[in-house]
DNA sequence: TTAAAATTCAAACATACGTTTGAATCAAAC
DNA sequence: GTTTGATTCAAACGTATGTTTGAATTTTAA
């Protein structure tokens, strides 16, 4: 059985990218990590470029498939009555995090993720938006139907700012831990899918502009 | 006048680096952009790992001084009244995002500092560190003074996510630009963090947990 | 003007990288 | 048992990188 050699690669490569960034990462570590030659990886992807598509689809489309299976249910329970914000952010937020479950590889994969929206070289940026495309669709559908009185601008970027909350902690399970210390830990899923649900709800119904007292400097 | 190629420099390095990312750019790319030689580098810093935190360092200590004056004006203006949380978000989101306004170098250094937050090798972790001691203190003590009602775990979190909504901003102009198309544009300054504040004010006084109806599956 | 220090320069060094090669090894089929 | 194809292997290739060097040049000061 060969294909192994194939699995070894993929495993070890996101292992160490999401340790230590794509460039960090040399092809003769990911191959001497997971014991197999160095020419393997032409052998099976053909690049090293090849391989990081590959390490990165591997697990995202899984991701995205459950973000609209969770939404499509959402959808259908919902029936003709309101769509809760909470659902959908419930589909978008848990399936990323909740990977985090496994404490080795799911953890790994969270700051992968991050990793890769982050660099996003511009060989990745293309892949990245196709693997999205549909998602983003969805939840464009969903939102508006969900929040139907936030202007198109406002959920724009309440949503933008939901997003950046969800990859923030997914790139950064250390920091918060630190800083809190040790109350806050992303690695209990459901606490932390939860806040946030609470948090990016909160955030996307908040009160229109002019509405809030502003008691800033400037 | 010898002391422009210094400059020289750390205006192109930062430059580069936030096109390319850190790793992403040689020095052989920094000197030839910059119109100097290659050894200069070495010369004014020591190495390139030495460059990387002087770049870092020139903009970032500007923004916290920045911020941590617009805490002490809130304060300070809020005297024995309550504090809104409305204002210490302003503090911390206005200064980085007001670079923007710049349309060349502004709008880098946003992106800058967000490849450096999340490529952030291990030795600028030190230096991320330090940096933000002060803000972090002086940030605890605000929003637990603004929002008392808050458990130090809820607390802890929503401060992160809003974190997030920030770096998220700083890194990404484009998506949410291309997202919206064109409605949601980074580079207003004041309407984004206008935006950002109510945003966060909003997710940061969400109900606790259990209040809300959470309409998900699972 | 001259001596000394600071700065610039082209060239080379050593190393690490992604990639390629061609022979060696293994598995399965006839 | 032999042959065929798939897989593994050690070794090398070419290139790009950060760094160093030592001489040339410019600036500074007396």
């Amino acid at each position: 059985m060969a294909a192994a050699t194939k699995e070894q690669i993929l495993d070890k490569a996101e292992e160490l990218f999401a340790e230590q960034g794509i460039d960090g990462v040399s092809l003769r570590a990911i191959t001497q990590a997971a014991a197999v030659n160095l020419a393997s990886v032409h052998y099976y992807f053909g690049s090293k470029e090849a391989l990081v598509k590959a390490v990165f689809a591997r697990r995202l489309a899984a991701v995205n498939r459950e973000r609209i299976a969770l939404l499509d249910a959402a959808e259908r329970e919902a029936g003709d009555g309101p769509l809760a914000v909470e659902s959908i952010f419930h589909a978008l937020f848990a399936p990323a995090i909740q990977l985090a479950q496994d404490p080795l590889r799911g953890r790994r994969f969270m700051r992968l993720c991050g990793r890769f929206y982050a660099e996003a070289a511009d060989y990745l940026e293309a892949v990245f938006e196709e693997e999205f495309a549909e998602l983003v669709q969805r939840l464009d559908r969903a939102f508006r139907r969900a929040a139907p009185h936030l202007a198109k601008k406002e959920l724009g970027w309440r949503v933008h700012f939901a997003i950046g909350a969800m990859v923030h902690t997914m790139m950064d399970s250390d920091r918060i831990r630190r800083w809190t210390q040790g109350l806050c830990d992303p690695a209990n899923v459901e606490e932390t899918v939860n806040a946030m649900v609470r948090f990016a709800s909160a955030g996307l119904n908040a009160p229109a502009a002019g509405a809030a007292a502003n008691g800033a400097a400037r």
